[in-house]
DNA sequence: TCTTCGATTGTCT
DNA sequence: GACAATCGAAGAA
């Protein structure tokens, strides 16, 4: 059920597409908290002028240069906290970036952590699903792999390719180009299931 | 509906 | 000292 080892050691891309349809579940206090994955982004090595790495390896983006299936949770913006998947072997920074999910499991917890929001609006966003399944820093480098661990992704639907959208990555405002329009964003249509 | 802008702090130069 | 892989409120239209 949770997602092998060998489904991180794969091209980021590859992980990025295929991450669509599976399941993101936090354990809190032995309450599975989660939902599906419908939208993520790829970060693709040192060279990738949009990636954390590409300044080399530093105390923040360690993590990157660990071995695929482990969680990179960095804060940002001063408020927010983000969660990636890190993606190939040792000592190459990749990483799957979450940007959206679709809840499935936790509803209360969820709408208890995203009060006065509209439903639609609790995890359409990376920061946004960060909060409402209570991630932050304290998961940075845990083993998404580990049966006994408390974060993890679970094998789900396929989508169909008809139902994949692909674009350029958003919100990396000043990256320059060829990196600024790489088709290294993933989003899934469930509605068309 | 669309656009602008303030919040708030860890990290890197 | 600048700025960030964002969010949501507020104001304009």
């Amino acid at each position: 059920m949770i997602l092998p080892r060998e489904f991180y050691l794969r091209s980021v891309q590859v992980v990025a597409h295929d991450m669509l349809g599976k399941k993101l579940v936090h354990l809190v206090s032995e309450q599975r908290v989660g939902g599906i994955i419908v939208e993520a982004e790829a970060y693709d090595g040192e060279l990738d002028l949009a990636c954390h790495a590409r300044v080399g390896k530093t105390e923040r983006n360690k993590v990157m240069y660990s071995q695929g299936g482990h969680a990179y949770v960095y804060f940002t913006y001063g408020m927010h906290w983000m969660l990636n998947c890190v993606t190939g072997d040792v000592g190459y920074p990749s990483a799957v970036l979450i940007r959206a999910i679709v809840p499935t499991d936790g509803m209360n917890f969820i709408s208890a952590q995203r009060p006065n929001i509209q439903e639609k609006q609790w995890c359409n966003g990376p920061a946004k699903l960060s909060k409402a399944l209570a991630i932050t820093g304290e998961l940075n480098g845990c083993d998404l792999c580990n049966p006994d661990g408390v974060l993890f992704v679970e094998d789900g639907e396929t989508i169909s390719d008809d139902n994949v959208r692909i674009t350029h990555r958003v919100g990396v405002q000043s990256t320059p180009e060829p990196w600024l329009s790489k088709p290294w964003r993933f989003v899934a249509d469930l509605s068309r299931n």
